[in-house]
RNA sequence: CGGGGUGUAGCGCAGCCUGGUAGCGCGCCUGGUUUGGGUCCAGGAUGUCGGGGGUUCAAAUCCUCUCACCCCGACCA
């Protein structure tokens, strides 16, 4: 993608009403623009990250053995009726009527669409487990939203609900989701700590958060420091749950195994929530299936967020520095960005040019910066965008064929010939 | 919802106290210049001063109502 055609309106001076680093690193990379309170567009650059990150977490749940579905944002008053939390859920729900003046709302979980839908087409044990996901956008009418992405109203999540004839199935399900939520965050190259948690209004009697540690996180955890020594890509879950760690409403001072002088305390970012619930909404939605004696039984359940969205903050929270964004290479918008610095000077735009197309011929994701600017402009945008590789090419290198290759993680920067860090990059 | 704050050009702000022709920096447009860390020079465009009502000869400025946004607290992926 040349920088010339693309749309990535990056700003020098931070908007006045962001005050964490991602909300306005967010905002300067011109990533996303607010729309109205708690609510964003989701501009081409920011667009691409979201993807990568809803890519990665697909991935791991297919790969986990769950079905991909796509429930709908609207959802009648009724069903919500029958599970009791019509009332219940207060303020957040945004309820709307239809023209018909029937009662609908936006949805904020999906627990009584998908249990429908399972107590409509599934009829036998035999059919079980299943696990059913979707990745939709959800709403909840948050008191105040703040920091961006983070807390916005409207919000991407992948929310997968798991349906077994017994409470042993329903928690090894449970287990394989955890399974898949360290495999998937340790893609995006952050360490979540599964945390002890309270249940909230979804209900049940076992679960987890997945904190991500940054200083601007919301809540507060009591964690076990060998957390912060774990290699994210060998960790296993057995090894992180071996270790302690617990929500501040959880924390037990007098029954934790970590001695208080070495225990951790510090803020996390929550990305991920998962419940085992049992049969709290199977049996009002009448999800019974047909047991191997012939008798009718609730099957139970579970279910399985991860704010997409958030997740892309988060992200930045913990890949960042005064420059810019330092994307991780999994779900950075480009894997590399090309710097001509100078437009005018066409030995260098020949340069440019055919080391561009060479990335494209060898898939390379590259933003290839042609404007007409000055350098030191070129370079502190890439720096804000953050993609992990840049490849600097001068008037000067390029009458040598040479280029600078620089690590956006690291800092570091090499010298080479414009072949040599072809052959680097398709690595 | 309670408490606090802010609305003036695309962004960041000054002007308001003490009413009198709406300003600065960045960005944007034109021309030139520069080209390895947000070049420099010249010229130019852009405002319902958040909105309604009031006071006044005269309102960005004073009064009043209202809307939006932000920050602090209780809730959540």
């Amino acid at each position: 993608m040349r920088s010339s055609v693309y749309f990535y309106p990056t700003l020098k001076e931070t908007p006045q009403e962001a005050h964490v680093a991602s909300h306005r690193l967010m905002l300067r990379a011109g990533m996303i623009a607010q729309v109205t309170s708690g609510i964003y567009t989701w501009l081409p650059l920011g667009l691409r990250v979201l993807k990568k990150v809803e890519n990665i977490i697909r991935e791991e749940q297919d790969r986990a053995g769950s079905l991909e579905v796509l429930m709908p944002t609207i959802q009648p008053a009724e069903l919500w009726e029958k599970s009791g939390r019509y009332h219940d859920y207060g303020k957040e729900m945004l309820r709307i009527q239809d023209r018909h003046e029937r009662e609908m709302l936006y949805g904020p979980t999906a627990e009584e669409v998908i249990t429908d839908i399972f107590a409509r087409f599934i009829k036998s044990y035999r059919d079980l487990p299943k696990r059913l996901y979707n990745i939709q956008w959800k709403f909840r009418d948050e008191i105040r939203p703040r920091f961006g992405i983070m807390r916005g109203r409207e919000f991407l999540m992948k929310d997968n609900y798991s349906f077994d004839l017994t409470p042993e199935g329903a928690r090894a399900s449970y287990q394989a989701m955890l399974e898949a939520y360290v495999k998937t965050f340790a893609r995006m190259d952050v360490t979540a700590i599964p945390v002890r948690a309270a249940t909230g209004p979804i209900g049940g009697d076992l679960s987890h958060e997945f904190q991500i540690l940054a200083e601007t996180g919301e809540s507060e955890i009591f964690y076990d420091p060998a957390y912060e020594t774990l290699d994210v890509n060998s960790v296993t879950l057995d090894r992180l749950q071996s270790l302690y760690a617990a929500s501040d409403e959880l924390h037990d001072p007098e029954n934790c195994p970590v001695p208080l002088e070495t225990l951790k305390t510090a803020r996390g970012i929550e990305v991920g929530h998962v419940f085992y619930f049992g049969t709290k909404y199977s049996i009002p939605l009448g999800a019974y299936v047909m047991g191997p004696d012939g008798k009718q039984v609730p099957v139970e359940m579970g279910s399985y967020g991860i704010g997409v969205s958030r997740v892309v903050a988060a992200l930045i929270e913990a890949h960042h520095d005064k420059a810019g964004i330092k994307w991780p290479e999994s779900v950075a918008p480009f894997k590399m960005g090309l710097l001509n610095l100078n437009v005018k000077n066409s030995a260098c735009v020949a340069c440019c040019d055919d080391f561009y197309h060479k990335l494209l011929q060898a898939d390379v994701e590259v933003l290839y910066d042609d404007r007409d600017l000055g350098s030191g402009a070129k370079f502190a945008d890439m720096d804000l965008i953050g993609l992990p590789w840049q490849v600097i090419v001068g008037p000067r290198s390029a009458e040598a064929g040479m280029c600078e290759l620089k690590n956006r993680r690291t800092g570091e920067r090499i010298e080479l010939s414009l072949e040599d860090a072809l052959n680097r990059i398709k690595q």
